[in-house]
DNA sequence: GAAAGTATGTTGAATTTTCAACAAAACGGA
DNA sequence: TCCGTTTTGTTGAAAATTCAACATACTTTC
């Protein structure tokens, strides 16, 4: 575990937990870690839902696939971003979201009923790990909400624009990097991938933004 | 707060509290009770978010509203259910939502920073407190994932369809009534009021659906 | 460095949605 | 019950999106 020391202090899931006291609890809470190849799922719809995961190295995806087999992407993880915790705390039986790792990656799993029931060990930090959790899921439920504001939008174009402005505010710069190639973003966005296309050479036309592949620039 | 007994022994923040300890709780809480006109805004978008919400009495609606005056139902509010929560456990320092009460309602609003620090009185019940709430968020996590779920459709019939199998499933019944008039349920969806009743119109035409004004039986 | 594969851009036709305007139905108070 | 108001339904034209098909650009692999 020590390989991941840097991110795993630096998960919100640890806040106010001490690097020497961390171990002890990863041993306590039965966290193991798991490779995923490059399109790899690391967690699939309809199976249990039982542990939370931790992306270590890598990139993820959380997407919605419905009969037909079309995509909606929910959101995208980088490293030290918690994530299918809501649906392990909320005691659902199986998950509805598939999570695919979009870049080789290393996840820690945890059994959510571990951070939830105090453990025979009385390690003392549960309490300490389920306020963190808590906040957590409270930021994952502002995400979601945002992402309302960017669908909620009618057209193609104002839904782009909703989005590049909360990433630019989000990267604090109006310069930045997304990351989605044209139909991730547009399974995001919930658009035609060639009606998007169309709306970013209009924008760049137009001298709103200016772009090269994933990088945007508000003008 | 007697009055309300019944409500708040089943609302889920209070789960595993016992009706002695509640009222004490309260107290320590700063809970207070405001009522509400229909119509009038329980929470303003901007407004500093250091307060959740407890609807005791009538229903409300939480809504986004864009520069443009363009509403977005995010979801409704009914007796017993909590609000507004997760803005202030994440510690953001304004709303980004409005909450209006869509019948007569009376809410109580406790502080959240009550629940997130113990007490002086020590009361010891924040943990189970704490708990509850991390409990609430993640459920309406899980209710905004169901909401995108719903908006990633394409079309107007799609969006309609989802939304009603969902409240089928939720009801556990193929008849039900829905919390909104069309243009809410259109706010909601995220289309066109005019186009939403063409489309329930041709689904009822196609016997797949019944319908009474905000009565639906799927056939 | 060439070839194969993947991603992005472009176009026009078909479909769907939005918009505006109005008609019909339901509702609420006097 | 009547009248005014609100809600719901209907229509056609305008606008936007989707779809399919292909061209071009970029990446990866051998």
């Amino acid at each position: 575990m020590k390989k991941f020391k840097e991110i795993l202090l630096k998960c919100p899931l640890f806040d106010g937990i001490s690097e020497e006291n961390l171990y002890t609890m990863l041993g306590c809470l039965g966290a193991r870690v798991i490779s995923f190849d490059k399109k790899y799922t690391i967690f699939a719809e309809g199976s249990r839902a039982t542990h939370i995961g931790i992306l270590l190295s890598g990139e993820a995806q959380v997407m919605l696939v419905d009969y037909y087999g079309n995509r909606s992407i929910v959101g995208n993880v980088t490293e030290g971003d918690i994530f299918a915790e809501a649906f392990a705390c909320a005691e659902l039986d199986t998950l509805p979201v598939t999570v695919i790792a979009s870049e080789p990656s290393e996840v820690m799993l945890i059994d959510c009923s571990h951070i939830m029931h105090t453990c025979n060990n009385n390690c003392g930090f549960h309490q300490q790990l389920i306020f963190n959790l808590m906040k957590d899921i409270a930021r994952k439920n502002i995400a979601l909400y945002k992402k309302n504001e960017i669908t909620a939008k009618r057209t193609t174009r104002d839904k782009l624009i909703s989005y590049l402005s909360l990433e630019a505010k989000r990267s604090k710069s109006s310069s930045f990097d997304i990351p989605y190639d044209r139909q991730e973003l547009a399974d995001y966005l919930g658009v035609d991938r060639s009606g998007l296309s169309t709306e970013i050479g209009k924008l760049r036309d137009e001298g709103i933004i200016d772009t090269h592949r994933s990088r945007f620039t508000i003008l």
